[in-house]
RNA sequence: UCCCGAAUAGCUCAGUCGGUUAGAGCAUCUGACUGUUAAUCAGAGGGUCGCUGGUUCGAGCCCAGCUUCGGGAGCCA
């Protein structure tokens, strides 16, 4: 089962037991009557502490202990005489597993920004902000997990590949095995694409949304929770190439109980990570805190727990497109024509609509209701007026849209009528609408981008440190 | 894709009006000191100033194009 963590150990009663240590060295510090060896194994942001007698090893080994190397390291587990750490590991074996030139080794015990760190992402999770990053990662991946079972919610493996364009959802990644330096030609010279693995285009996932929903129509509740591509040239802090969202669907579910169900699902998972990365969260929060020294009082936001907690203990403003029109209508940067974009019902709301409402209206999450059906997916439900359909988008602070979802047409005639209205050949979807032919029943979903989720628990200003290995406009490295 | 900005040592940055030999902090190396905490102090090494071209007696600095990066916008999750 290997040795125990050093997680673990920092927790042990200093006895004087034989413990292993085995990671990767932070710093080392030389004296005259010790050398100190801070160690991490990634289990936890804190390092331990291992003491070495100068003389004890070899100066060649001892040389070898830079920052960046990797050690195993024998020793008793004593209290520390020195203030700063109450546990130590008084050395009595050291190996070297790897060594890591100090003049090439491009980690040093500094600062580095977040922009160097991305061009050298196969090292940036040994630093604390990326590890810190990566286990809040993994702990709300956990909780979205343990959220949807405790939920009676089944996890459906929806395809990558799928040879459906109909979701609307943004530019795809084609898949294809065809030569492309010369593929196959029929007889209108168009490229063949029956002689293409699948016998027809196809391309990766933009959702997991259409298939989910046949999944609901069997088992009620269901969730995916897989990559998902877009091929657009996204240039953003908020926008990835490939991402990973959570798509709940759920039989029997109306606009409202979506509503519920996302908002409690944010909060619960939210407030998983609080629970079980305090130490993490701390140390991204006195980050931030550093960060913003620089800004003016007025510039600087809450602190990450406070917001952290403020979301999770206050419920979401919940208001109706239309209704959210009328407080952009009557708001002091329309009137004083601050507003970039014009505002009317109608418009598709821009980002400096939406902060406006979120971060200056209401100023917490808000989640916005019943758009105009000109703006939104064929496969919403339509409200009784015909104008608008049953969407919800939640909107977050600093992330913009976070969620969004809708109750879904069940009805055959109408869904078939809005797919034939946005020109999709209805016989691409056949399956879909069938589903609404044999034993319809009303049904909703929603999405998150998990990515953006991460991107607010941990207060990061950029999606692309979020992610272990960003995939972006011209940019697949690692 | 559009708008704005940036590119100088391993990293973070300064570089005056275009003028002689290119500056600092951190990191690295050497030495001193020290139960140290990203230790401290002293010294040393380290540069094709993103690339290409132009203007000029002279360009890190001015101009053009390109590349890459960052921020904002659009597309969206």
């Amino acid at each position: 089962m290997g040795p125990l963590q050093i997680k673990e150990l920092l927790q042990k009663a200093p006895e004087g037991q034989a413990v292993t240590l085995k990671g990767w060295v932070r710093t080392k510090r030389e004296s005259k009557n010790a050398i100190f060896i801070a160690l991490n194994d990634g289990s936890t942001i804190h390092n331990i502490q291992a003491v070495a007698e100068p003389g004890q090893f070899a100066e060649t080994i001892i040389q070898q202990v830079t920052t960046g190397a990797c050690l195993r390291i024998e020793g008793s587990l004593v209290a520390s005489l020195g203030a700063g750490q109450s546990v130590e590991v008084k050395i009595t074996e050291l190996e070297v597993y790897g060594t890591a030139d100090p003049e090439k080794y491009p980690l040093q015990p500094k600062k580095h920004s977040l922009e160097f760190l991305r061009e050298i992402a196969h090292l940036r999770p040994r630093t604390n902000t990326f590890g810190a990053v990566l286990r809040v990662r993994h702990a709300l991946a956990f909780a979205v997990h343990q959220y949807f079972n405790d939920k009676g919610f089944f996890y459906l493996h929806t395809p990558i590949i799928t040879a459906s364009d109909a979701e609307g959802a943004g530019e795809m990644f084609q898949v294809t095995t065809l030569d492309l330096d010369k593929p196959p030609r029929d007889e209108q010279g168009a490229i063949d694409y029956k002689e293409d693995f699948f016998g027809r285009e196809a391309n990766l996932t933009v959702s997991g949304q259409l298939e989910g929903e046949l999944g609901a129509m069997a088992l009620s509740k269901i969730y995916t929770f897989g990559p998902t591509f877009r091929a657009e040239n996204s240039n953003t802090t908020r926008h990835l190439a490939e991402f990973w969202m959570i798509e709940p669907e759920m039989a029997f579910f109306e606009l409202k109980d979506n509503m519920d169900l996302a908002e409690d699902f944010v909060k619960t998972v939210i407030g998983y990570a609080m629970e079980h990365c305090k130490d993490d969260l701390a140390f991204l929060q006195k980050r931030l805190e550093e960060e913003e020294k620089s800004k003016p009082q007025k510039d600087r936001s809450l602190p990450l727990l406070e917001k952290l907690s403020f979301v999770v203990d206050n419920p979401f403003e919940r208001l109706t497109y239309t209704e959210a029109i009328d407080i952009l209508l009557n708001s002091k940067p329309h009137k004083e024509k601050k507003f970039q974009y014009p505002v009317g019902w109608g418009i598709d709301l821009s980002s400096e609509h939406e902060r406006y409402l979120v971060e200056k209206h209401f100023k917490k999450p808000v989640i916005l209701t019943n758009y105009p059906r000109e703006i939104k997916s064929f496969y919403m439900k339509l409200d009784e007026d015909g104008k608008t359909v049953r969407a919800m988008d939640v909107l977050f602070p600093g992330i913009g849209e976070i969620i969004g979802g809708s109750q879904r047409e069940e009805n055959y005639d109408k869904l078939l009528e809005r797919v034939k209205e946005i020109g999709i050949d209805p016989q691409n979807v056949w399956w879909y609408l069938e589903t609404r032919q044999f034993g319809t029943a009303p049904h909703s979903g929603f999405g998150l981008g998990f990515e953006r989720l991460v991107l607010f628990v941990t207060g990061m200003g950029n999606i692309r440190d979020v992610i272990p290995f960003p995939r972006f406009p011209k940019s697949a490295e690692f």
